[in-house]
DNA sequence: GACCGTGCCGTAAACGTTTCCGATCGGCGG
DNA sequence: CCGCCGATCGGAAACGTTTACGGCACGGTC
């Protein structure tokens, strides 16, 4: 069932049934429908490779993101929740998706580019922070449109797309603030990457903001995961000028410090408040429920995509601004009213 | 650069450049060396459509999953695991891989069958088992090879993997026995769906190998998420003849479980065990850290794809067998011996 | 020496679509 | 009546590959 069958049926050319159901202008409204409804009764589909070959774009942009935390066992809760927001946005931008493999370490330097090139792929969208690739350095230093959630790379037509991390952690500090608290440490994640510096920023920018005093030591370096929150928590807890409230980049670190209020006798919220970032499931399963500031993937999912298309129909004017999405406050249990 | 490019500069004809590159016989090492080397240094990528076009093989296979879930806020977070084993697995098998989206309400009923068709897919794999669906059930019914995790559709050539829900059920309650319970109630699935009903027939089963009594209240059903968790554990701890364990088939049911205890004034695992089923990520992060059945991702997607192939490459001989990966037992903090 | 097989390679026809370039046909103003 | 114009369509050339087919040279066998 190709077009020269239904053109063939239709009684026109195979030159009138692609106008018809490309709706272009050259063909009357009569054989438009004909075809139309001919095509819907034999379930014609057009041949996509085809069509990419002689138009010479395929619709398709790529997806990649970096699989190497997963290997080492660490599940980015996130990432499915991003997944799911880029592919219905494209699909409603009517571009198909194709996944990409993250190349491994015996991968040729130019394995990512030339699965753009081979496909035809229009563009690439990078979610979460990759490692230090050279496929993607590669990637993104030519002229292949890429948007990034949550990535630093820089090139000619790259967009970076992420949340606003300061103002998240802003949100987080005048919320504990509002609630009482003036004495308020935080658990950072690791300071080389950028969402982490920028969510001590806003930490920072809050809490002078607010008039509140921060000691050198209510602001500890974790690197994200559970058992760095643990321990940090138990050196703030022990602090002389102990402080009553913790605001952790990360959920699982959050998560580590009302365990290490629990091991030091402490209750959540009473003794120690605790508001974490990210918003994972597992925020709302622990006891208390772990207030939170929670990105928004579907804005995260639909500003990449957006910024995408303007960098692939755009000629490369200037450097794309960086596209910020606003986060969310959740207040659970684990920030309630001080008893 | 195309390969008449290459053709040209290497001094021979495109066909020797495609025998060259697709290894075939009838080339000389010689040529096939230097035409190698002129290819990588130009960084040549065979254009896939092309190849797709001519060869009428596109060497790509799709990928769908229900996100109605997501939609409806409810995330499932094995899917991002699976996710990244079928892909990597695709990869090994040097196919490509193309994210279909699920369709909506609003879509034809021929969507599906649709985007294959027009993508020249070779088969399609699905993730967790999808709603009722029309779209799918076309799909299942016609002849495009069809691999499913966690799904209960059937047709001409479809393959079912899945977890041994049965076995990995049994492993649980026999390490509770082994930890000195004998009374052991379970929280169930919705029974309708197939691996909640297998995970019963695992508990009953390896009640009555080790000479349990289950009483029916021990039996109660559950919806997989936190609230139903919790309240099936506040019933079964009301019970005159108290259970010691809770196997619960699925870790958000056992957290709530954990937390009814915890409201009950009694202590896990002291006074209760739980173990649980899927190994989330939030099993690790509560406290006690919870036991629990672990799916190897990774083998049900090896699993998926390599059923896949099979169906393929060869004649629909037979309704091909479902496919059963093994689980695993992990023992944390909720069922270690009691105190 | 004729013949055949084999190894290597080039020519050209496909694959299914889009689109450029004409062609045809009414209608309409001069 | 003539030429022009817009609307509608068909013919045919692309797009970049793979592969059937045939050709050529060479070595071996009778």
């Amino acid at each position: 069932m190709n077009i020269r069958e239904l053109a063939r049926r239709s009684g026109v050319s195979t030159a009138t049934v692609s106008r018809a159901l490309n709706d272009r202008a050259e063909v009357s409204e009569a054989t438009r429908a004909k075809i139309r409804a001919l095509a819907s009764e034999l379930g014609y589909a057009p041949n996509e490779p085809a069509r990419t070959l002689v138009r010479r774009r395929s619709d398709t942009i790529g997806l990649i993101w970096d699989s190497g935390q997963e290997a080492r066992g660490l599940h980015n809760p996130y990432l499915l929740g991003l997944l799911s927001a880029v592919r219905t946005a494209l699909s409603e931008a009517d571009y198909h998706l194709m996944l990409l493999n993250t190349p491994g370490a015996e991968e040729q330097d130019t394995a990512l580019l030339q699965a753009v090139r081979r496909h035809n792929l229009e563009g690439v969208i990078v979610l979460t922070t990759p490692p230090d690739d050279r496929c993607l350095r590669l990637l993104a230093g030519s002229t292949v449109p890429c948007a990034g959630i949550d990535t630093a790379f820089t090139g000619p037509r790259t967009v970076r797309v992420s949340s606003d991390n300061a103002a998240g952690a802003e949100l987080a500090v005048q919320h504990l603030y509002e609630q009482g608290h003036r004495r308020i440490a935080t658990v950072t994640g690791p300071l080389h990457l950028p969402p982490a510096a920028e969510r001590l920023a806003g930490y920072l920018r809050a809490c002078t903001r607010l008039g509140l005093a921060v000691p050198p030591e209510y602001v500890t370096e974790g690197d994200f995961f559970l058992a760095s929150g643990q321990s940090a928590g138990k050196r703030l807890l022990a602090l002389a000028d102990r402080p009553t409230a913790i605001f952790a980049a990360g959920d699982q670190m959050a998560i580590g410090a009302m365990h290490a209020a629990a091991d030091a006798g402490l209750s959540v919220p009473g003794d120690l408040a605790v508001v974490g970032f990210d918003d994972i499931d597992a925020a709302s399963l622990v006891r208390p429920a772990l207030s939170t500031v929670a990105q928004d993937q579907r804005g995260l999912g639909e500003a990449a995509v957006a910024s995408l298309r303007g960098l692939i129909d755009a000629a490369p004017v200037e450097p794309a601004q960086p596209r910020i999405v606003p986060t969310r406050l959740v207040v659970r249990g684990s920030s309630r009213p001080r008893g």
